[in-house]
RNA sequence: GCCCCCAUCGUCUAGAGGCCUAGGACGCCACCCUUUCAAGGUGGAGAUCAGGGGUUCGAAUCCCCUUGGGGGCACCA
C-alpha cells in the first residue's frame, strides 16, 4: 500500500472468453488486499476488443467472482447492469472519449507522433533485426516526418496510428514482490497507442483508466512484468502519479509452463459444475503462490483476508496441482452439517430425490466425496429402477470367497425371510444391522461376507454407501424385491441350491 | 534472436547466517480401525536446499558465475 494515498486496488479482465482460474486467483488476491487494509477493489471491464468481447463472457466473470465470495466497491455488479461508484463508467467501451482525448494531449505536447507505416514494413523492419541479433523495436521512420510528407502519406489514404516517443532511460520500480526491478527503454522503440482506426491499445488504456479511478496499487501477473516499463513511461509523460506495481507468479500447467487451456481445466465454471465448493477454490488459490508463514492451512476467505500480505506473495510460479484441491474440497464438505451439504447436493443430484431423502443422504456420504458432483454414482441405486440395478452385476459377483452359490442362496433366503417380517417402522439402518450381524452368526459367516452379496442386491456394486444406511433409505418393500432379484439371478445361472 | 524474471521433497510450501543431521501438507507405502469404499489414527520412504565458486568462525539463507525453467518481445489484453 502507499502510505501517501488511499489504497485502491483493481482488477481488470477482459470478456473475451470465460473466468479463468488465473483471473480469479488475481482477483483473490486483489481482494484480500484492499479487505486486509480496509481499501477499495475495483472491477473494471477491459472491453476494448470489441470483436472478441461478449456480454455472455462479461456475465460469467461478473457471476464467478460472487460465486467465490468475492466483492467490488466499485464496478458493474451485473453483467450490462448498471455500475456503482463514483469513478466511472467502469467499461472501457464507454469511456473512449477519455482516451482519445488523452492522445490528443500528447500529440499537441510533441510526445506522440502519427505513424504511417503499414504492417508489411513494419514486419520487414523486425525480421531485419532479428536477422542481425538487434532487439526488435520500432525503427522510427516516422518520429521525423516533415509537414510535407505528412501531408502525402494522408493523401495516399494511409491510417496514421499514434506512436509514443520513448526517450532512451533506464525505468526502475520497486515491485512489491520483486522488489527492485529495472529496464532499459532504450530496447522498447516508440510503441502505438492507438491504432489506425482510432481505438486505443491496452497499455495506453490501463494507465489513462488506473490514474484517472485513483488506483494506488497495480496487483497483476508476472505476465504483465514487461509491460510496466512502457506503462511508467506513459504515467511520466501525462503527469500522472505512479501506482505501486506488484507482479504475482502465474498459475503453471504440470510442464510448469503458464497454465493454459490446451493442458489445463483453466475455466472456473467447470469446477464448479464438477462440484468443487467455492470454499476450497479460495482456499487453494490462496495459497498458490502465497503462504502465511506457519503451518497453519485451511483458511477462509475472511480468515484470508485478515493474514494476505502481499509482502508474502512468492516470486516463483506455481503448478496447479489438482489432487491438493481434491483434498482440500473434501476436507470443506466433512466441516459441512447435513443441512448444509444438503443444500449443495441439491444441484448434483435428480428431481425424484425428495428434499427428506437429501438430507437422510448426507451423512452416508459425506466422507466419502470429494466432489459434489460424485454424488451422483454413489447413490444412484436410490434412484434406478430394481431390475436396472440387478443388471450392474452378474451372480458370480455375488459369491464370497470360498462360498458355493448355495451356500449364498440360502443365506440370502434367511435374511428375506428374517427382515420381511420387519414393519415399516421397525426398519432402520441399526434395527437391520442387529438382524443381518445374528444371522451372520447362526450361519457362523464372518459378517462381511453376508454383507457383501447383500449390498450388491441393494446397491447393484461392491462399493457403496454403509449398507444398513443404504437400505434404511432405500425403504422396506425395495430392498426386499431387491433381494429376490438376486435370488432369482443365482437360480438363473444354477449356482443356487434351490 | 533480444529483454526480463525465477530456482527447498513428485507437488504446494516453512525457512529472512547458527534453533536445519531442513519442518508441515498433498500424493505414495505399511499397519491400526472397519460390513465395502471412504474418513480417521500411527509409522515410513521421499530434498547432499539445481551445480560451482566466494564472503563468514558458521550459509538453504548474502555475492558472483554456470545450468535449468519460465514470461514477454503486436496497430491482443
Amino acid at each position: 500500500m502507499s502510505a501517501d494515498r488511499p489504497l485502491r486496488v483493481r482488477m481488470a479482465p477482459s470478456p473475451t472468453g470465460p473466468l479463468h482460474i488465473g483471473t480469479a486467483r488475481t482477483s483473490l488476491y486483489n481482494y484480500l488486499t484492499a479487505r486486509h487494509d480496509k481499501g477499495t477493489f475495483v472491477l473494471r471491464i477491459e472491453d476494448t476488443d470489441i470483436a472478441r468481447s461478449t456480454t455472455e463472457f462479461e456475465r460469467d466473470i461478473i457471476e464467478g467472482l460472487h460465486w467465490l465470495g468475492i466483492s467490488w466497491d466499485e464496478g458493474p455488479q451485473v453483467a450490462g447492469g448498471d455500475d456503482i461508484g463514483s469513478f466511472g463508467p467502469y467499461r472501457q467501451s464507454q469511456r473512449l472519449d477519455r482516451y482519445a482525448a488523452e492522445a490528443q494531449r500528447l500529440l499537441n505536447a510533441g510526445l506522440a507522433y502519427r505513424c504511417y507505416c503499414t504492417p508489411e514494413e513494419l514486419d520487414a523492419v523486425r525480421r531485419e533485426q532479428e536477422r542481425n541479433h538487434e532487439p526488435p523495436r520500432y525503427n522510427g521512420r516516422c518520429r521525423n516526418l516533415t509537414a510535407e510528407e505528412r501531408a502525402s502519406c494522408e493523401k495516399e489514404g494511409r491510417q496514421g496510428a499514434i506512436r509514443f516517443k520513448v526517450e532512451p532511460a533506464t525505468v526502475r520500480w520497486d515491485d512489491a514482490v520483486r522488489r527492485d526491478v529495472e529496464f532499459d527503454n532504450a530496447l522498447l522503440g516508440d510503441f502505438v497507442i492507438v491504432r489506425g482506426d482510432g481505438s486505443p491499445l491496452y497499455n495506453f488504456t490501463v494507465v489513462v483508466d488506473d490514474a484517472a479511478m485513483q488506483i494506488s496499487d497495480v496487483i497483476r501477473g508476472e505476465d504483465h512484468i514487461s509491460n510496466t516499463p512502457k506503462q511508467i513511461v506513459l504515467y511520466e509523460a501525462l503527469g500522472y502519479k505512479l501506482p505501486r506495481f506488484a507482479h504475482i507468479p502465474l498459475i503453471l500447467n504440470p510442464d510448469r509452463t503458464k497454465m493454459s487451456k490446451r493442458k489445463s481445466q483453466t475455466s472456473m465454471d467447470a469446477y464448479r459444475q464438477q462440484g468443487y465448493l467455492s470454499e476450497a477454490l479460495v482456499n487453494f488459490l490462496g495459497f498458490l503462490g502465497w503462504s502465511p508463514g506457519t503451518e497453519e492451512e485451511i483458511f477462509s476467505l475472511d480468515e484470508l483476508s485478515q493474514r494476505f500480505e502481499l509482502d508474502k506473495v512468492h516470486k516463483g510460479g506455481a503448478i496447479f496441482d489438482i489432487g491438493r484441491l481434491d483434498h482440500l474440497n473434501g476436507v470443506y464438505i466433512r466441516s459441512l452439517t447435513d443441512a448444509q451439504l444438503a443444500l449443495r447436493l441439491r444441484p448434483f443430484l435428480p428431481d425424484a430425490a425428495d428434499d427428506a431423502t437429501v438430507l437422510r443422504l448426507a451423512p452416508l456420504v459425506k466422507e466419502r466425496l470429494v466432489r459434489l458432483g460424485d454424488i451422483g454414482e454413489l447413490v444412484a441405486f436410490l434412484f434406478q429402477a430394481d431390475d436396472a440395478v440387478a443388471s450392474w452385476y452378474s451372480a458370480e459377483l455375488l459369491l464370497p470367497k470360498k462360498r458355493e452359490g448355495s451356500e449364498v442362496g440360502s443365506a440370502l433366503t434367511v435374511v428375506r425371510d428374517t427382515l420381511s417380517s420387519l414393519t415399516d417402522a421397525d426398519w432402520s439402518a441399526d434395527v437391520l444391522e442387529s438382524h443381518c450381524r445374528a444371522i451372520a452368526e447362526r450361519l457362523e459367516w464372518k459378517p462381511g461376507d453376508l454383507f457383501k452379496p447383500l449390498r450388491l442386491a441393494i446397491t447393484g456394486r461392491a462399493v457403496s454407501p454403509p449398507l444398513f444406511g443404504s437400505m434404511e433409505l432405500l425403504g422396506r418393500e425395495r430392498c426386499l424385491a431387491r433381494i429376490d432379484d438376486a435370488l432369482g439371478k443365482l437360480q438363473r445361472v444354477g449356482v443356487a441350491a434351490g
